[in-house]
DNA sequence: TGAAAGTCTAAACATTTGTTATCGTTTATA
DNA sequence: TATAAACGATAACAAATGTTTAGACTTTCA
C-alpha cells in the first residue's frame, strides 16, 4: 500500500491513523497479460490502482473490433467511472497489458472515505478534476491537432507507451486505423 | 440567485444560512447577442452560471476559423474549468449566442465554498463528477457513432439547440464542416 | 524446436470528409 | 426600406482515411 498512500498524501492532508484505517479497506490482486481486469456490462464496485503494469480501457465497437479507449499507467487509478459514479452497468472493458498488480476500492471504501476522512470530498473533488483535465486535453486535441501531431506526442501523456503497447492499440486510441499510422510514420 | 440557489440544494445538504452567505459573494452581468463573456488567454478567475440564454464555447484553429467546442445551457455553470482549476492562461472563448444572463462566481469564492460550507467539497467534488460523466459519454460517442448518428442524438444533451444555434456550429461541435454536414441531412 | 498467432508494412482500391465556388434565402443593420 | 452580411444547400473536385489483401518478421507456447 506503499504507492497509494504516497499518492494520496500528495493530494490532502491526512494524519497516518486515517491513511491506515482508510487503507487497511483495500486489498491486492494481480493479473497476468492479457487478462480482464473488469468485464463490461456489470455494475462496477471496484476503482482500480496500479501498483505495477498497464490496463487498457477498450470496447466493442459494432463489427465486434476491439476499440481501445484509454490507457493507464502506475500509480493512477483506473475503473469505468462514468459509471461507477451513476452506478450503472459499466460499458468499458478493463484488461492487463502487461503482468499487473492492482489495488481494489470497494465503492463502500471509497463512500466511506467521502464521509469519514476530514478532506475525503476534496480527495474526490481533486482526483475528478484531474481526470476532468485529461479529458479536455484530449477533446482539445481532437480539435486543434492532426492525427499523426497526436502520434507524435502521445508520450507527453503516456511516457514509455511505444515500449509497452503494440502500433494498433495506440493508433486505435488515436482514433484511426493500424494501417494508417503506418502510413503516417512514413 | 434564484436558480443557482435551486442547483446547489439538489446537490448538497445547505442551510438558508450557509446558502445566502454564499450567493451574496455572486455577481450578475448581462451579455447582448454575439457579445464575448470570457476572453481566451487571460487568467479566467470566474466561473459562470447562466441564468438564461446560451453561450458557447470556442477556438480559433490555426487558419483562423472559429471551432465550436461546447455549448452551455440554462442552469449550468460554464467556464474554462481546466485553465481555471489550474490557474493558467485560458484557452477557450466564451461567447453568448443569446441575450444572456450570467451569475459570476469569482474564484475567491468559489474557495470560500470548498473551506466553509460544510459540503463544499463535496459541491466541488459532484460539479467535476458531471462533466467528467459528460465528457465521457463525448469520447464514447467518437468512437461508437458516425457523424450522422451524433447530429441525429444532439438534442438529447442540447435540448432545443436546433432552434437556438446556426447549423454551422453544430457542425463544429461535431467535429466536421459545415457543407459535409448539410450533405449527411440528406 | 516448430507451428500458430500476432504484428507491422505496403499497395490498390473504396469511402468518407474537406475545399471551393455558386446561388437563393433569410437576417441584420444603416 | 435598401443594402450588406450571414446562412444553408448543392455540385465538382481534392485530400484524408478506411478496407482488403498479401508478405515478412517476431513472439508465444505447446
Amino acid at each position: 500500500m506503499k504507492q497509494i498512500k504516497e499518492v494520496i498524501k500528495k493530494m490532502i492532508c491526512i494524519s497516518d491513523e486515517e491513511l491506515d484505517s482508510f487503507t487497511s479497506q483495500f486489498s491486492v490482486r494481480k493479473f497476468n497479460r492479457q487478462e480482464i481486469v473488469c468485464h463490461s456490462n456489470i455494475i462496477s464496485d471496484e476503482i482500480f490502482f496500479i501498483n505495477r503494469g498497464l490496463i487498457r480501457v477498450l470496447i466493442l465497437d459494432k463489427e465486434g473490433f476491439e476499440q481501445t479507449i484509454h490507457f493507464a499507467l502506475e500509480n493512477q487509478f483506473i475503473s469505468d467511472y462514468s459509471n461507477f459514479i451513476q452506478k450503472q452497468s459499466s460499458f468499458y472493458t478493463l484488461q492487463a497489458v502487461e503482468e499487473t498488480e492492482v489495488v481494489v476500492l470497494p465503492r463502500s471504501s471509497v463512500e466511506w472515505g467521502y464521509q469519514n476522512l476530514k478532506e475525503g470530498d476534496k480527495m474526490g473533488r481533486l482526483i475528478a478534476e484531474y481526470y476532468f483535465i485529461y479529458q479536455d486535453n484530449r477533446i482539445k486535441n481532437s480539435f486543434v491537432r492532426t492525427p499523426k501531431q497526436r502520434y507524435d506526442c502521445i508520450t507527453e501523456v503516456f511516457p514509455n507507451i511505444h515500449q509497452r503497447v503494440p502500433q494498433h492499440m495506440i493508433a486505435s486510441y488515436l482514433g484511426i486505423t493500424p494501417v494508417h499510422l503506418s502510413r503516417l510514420k512514413k
